[in-house]
DNA sequence: CGGGATACTTACAAATATGTTTGTTCTTCC
DNA sequence: GGAAGAACAAACATATTTGTAAGTATCCCG
């Protein structure tokens, strides 16, 4: 396994700029309308199919049954079918889901808390 | 103004998980396929239209205008227009962009550092 | 004077994403 | 015996996004 380079590594991110990198998929996935929002709400631990469909107000069962097997094939989530009938299904973070679901939660994290200076068109005062 | 609360605040991010919240909104424009690197390519500085085109590959004019609009009415990006003629225009990010910006970097960096790992289905390592 | 650069805008068309409905296969509850 | 819940899949319709091509006004360059 390479060392991984540090987080605070701030190079310009050259490959995401080019149209056809794989890395372009997969942030399409985690910042696609609900791809975001499942990780986030992994975070706390494993969901079952119905408890994610209810937290995750307004995503309907195709798309939350597509963005879970998109995540799954990106390695981000992984799915336990605990091979019962009737049927029962639990998802959780990989340690890669984690390390993403963290950053995009700082990012969702940020915005909302910082929302009614954002609305305002007031610049918000930056630390 | 409000007091902002610790980055490192964990809660459970209730209002985003809302159909009808306006972070949606902004979350949405942010990891819109092109708002996210449009903010990171003017994290070094301010560049004109023509300069940020060709700086992200594979944009159109058309939605690299769009997405300057929807930026700018966020309050994450500042146009100024020199008022000359041939055009002159260009773009920096504001606070609240310099922020987002960060956060957002922070994940597509990540990603881009750890896509080996993630393109193999490996876990990653994680600290 | 023709050509190119600048920063867009406006149709129009195609691609992609999302939603709705129905169905499946069992089981438990009333 | 219904009825409801579980975790989806497939078909179909629509909505949203994105792309393409062309046009606008003005200037400078050769």
């Amino acid at each position: 396994m390479t060392h991984m380079t540090s987080d605070t590594d701030a190079r310009p991110l050259a490959d995401v700029f080019a149209a056809d990198c794989p890395s372009r998929r997969i942030l399409t996935h985690v910042s696609s309308r609900w791809g975001g929002l499942a990780l986030i709400a992994l975070r706390p631990g494993s969901l079952r199919f119905s408890e994610l469909k209810r937290r995750i107000g307004g995503i309907s069962e195709r798309m939350l049954a597509q963005t879970l097997q998109q995540l799954e094939a990106d390695g981000l989530i992984a799915r336990r079918d605990h091979g019962e009938v009737p049927p029962r299904v639990d998802y959780r973070l990989t340690p890669a889901g984690q390390e993403i679901a963290a950053r995009y939660f700082e990012l969702a994290g940020w915005i909302e808390r910082n929302l009614p200076d954002l609305l305002a068109g007031a610049r918000p005062p930056v630390a």
